[in-house]
DNA sequence: ATTTTTTAATCAATCGATTAATTAAAAATC
DNA sequence: GATTTTTAATTAATCGATTGATTAAAAAAT
């Protein structure tokens, strides 16, 4: 039974940080929650950033495996690399459902640990976004006239959004609550394909 | 040269509240900041959350006054209503460039203000854009599957993902910065049209 | 003279971190 | 195999610093 507040220490962590952000959570009921003492945060971890850092950094592993899974097998075409990208981002926010919060949180107010560790895979996010754009463009597949920087931004506001927007719009909507994937697949085919009724297809 | 103080701590408030959030700015910075004693904010606005609330107020007249524009004079059409809300709220992100901070710090960390300041207006807008999309598929201007819940939050992360992602990525964009006013034509545009190349344009 | 504004000082509460002391487990010695 | 020594894990107590708020007195304005 030892050692079992360091892995307990971790799973409260997770879910406080992820709630209430770094500043907001005090290890007193870090420790009172983990039904730990509150010392042994120092002694684990160097620290309550210490912690923080080991949380943020499990956050991230998703993402880095498939940046990894991207870069080992590209996509066969810009249209699939943007496909692919989605449902990636897609199935990563069911898995690590506070990992917006997290990114959220360290973008608007960043830790000493934001230019290690979230800055780090956002700048290959954004790299693999514009790059794919730019080829969609230069084959023809997508819009001449199409900004990447442009493109870039607006994809990853509709992918991302949702889960941010999530708890907050479903007291507003009064259907059943959608899914992740349910969103993916509609934002993307808005993104590619826009919502006004196509003239050619009357 | 009396009453200064009250404007001045509001001034100070309005640009640490959006820099730090609530929590993490002390009355004591603020005082400082603001060359004033700092028992002044219990005076004038009964405490820290008091001078809050008057500066987060002051955030969301704008969207006020949008929201009782277009119940005044309803726009034409569905595609109308969704391109006057688009403009709108992109010179309101103009005018209040914190209004998006001060959003989002909310919704991810409310605090007793969320409800009766945030939420309401949210709510508003949620209801504009909804009602919008619902007769736009009606009368035809829509394709006829769109999802008026989706299509609802797709928007507003559209329309707001550029503002809350700007400081961020503009340091990995190369490019000179894009403004809000380009980024909201070719953001609506994409989500009227989508990306891809038409065939029919051929 | 009265009211309003501003100040410095102080309040209890809480913050993250550290300490020395205690307990449990593992390793080493006999 | 039993005993001793060493290491690791955990505890309660406490540190100085900072938090938001309050007070009574001083200053300024009316």
């Amino acid at each position: 039974m030892k050692k079992d507040a360091q892995v307990k220490l971790i799973e409260t962590a997770t879910l406080l940080f992820a709630q209430k952000g770094f500043n907001a959570v005090s290890i007193r009921e870090l420790a009172r929650t983990a039904n730990v003492n509150s010392a042994l945060i120092s002694y684990y971890f160097g620290g309550k950033e210490g912690l923080y850092q080991e949380v943020l950094e499990e956050q991230f592993i998703l993402i880095a495996q498939m940046l990894k899974r991207l870069e080992e097998s590209p996509p066969s075409s810009p249209t699939e690399a943007i496909i692919t990208y989605a449902n990636n981002i897609s199935a990563i926010h069911d898995q690590r459902p506070y990992l917006t919060r997290f990114i959220l949180s360290e973008l608007m107010n960043p830790t000493p640990c934001c230019e290690a560790v979230v800055k780090k895979y956002i700048s290959c996010i954004f790299g693999f976004l514009h790059t794919t754009f730019e080829e969609g463009v230069a084959k023809g597949e997508f819009k001449a006239d199409l900004d990447h920087d442009f493109a870039t931004v607006s994809l990853a506001g509709i992918m991302n959004f949702f889960f941010i927007a999530k708890p907050i719009f479903q007291g507003f909507t009064s259907s059943s609550e959608k899914t992740g994937e349910e969103y993916t697949v509609q934002a993307l085919d808005t993104f590619l394909n826009g919502i006004l009724r196509r003239k050619d297809h009357e």
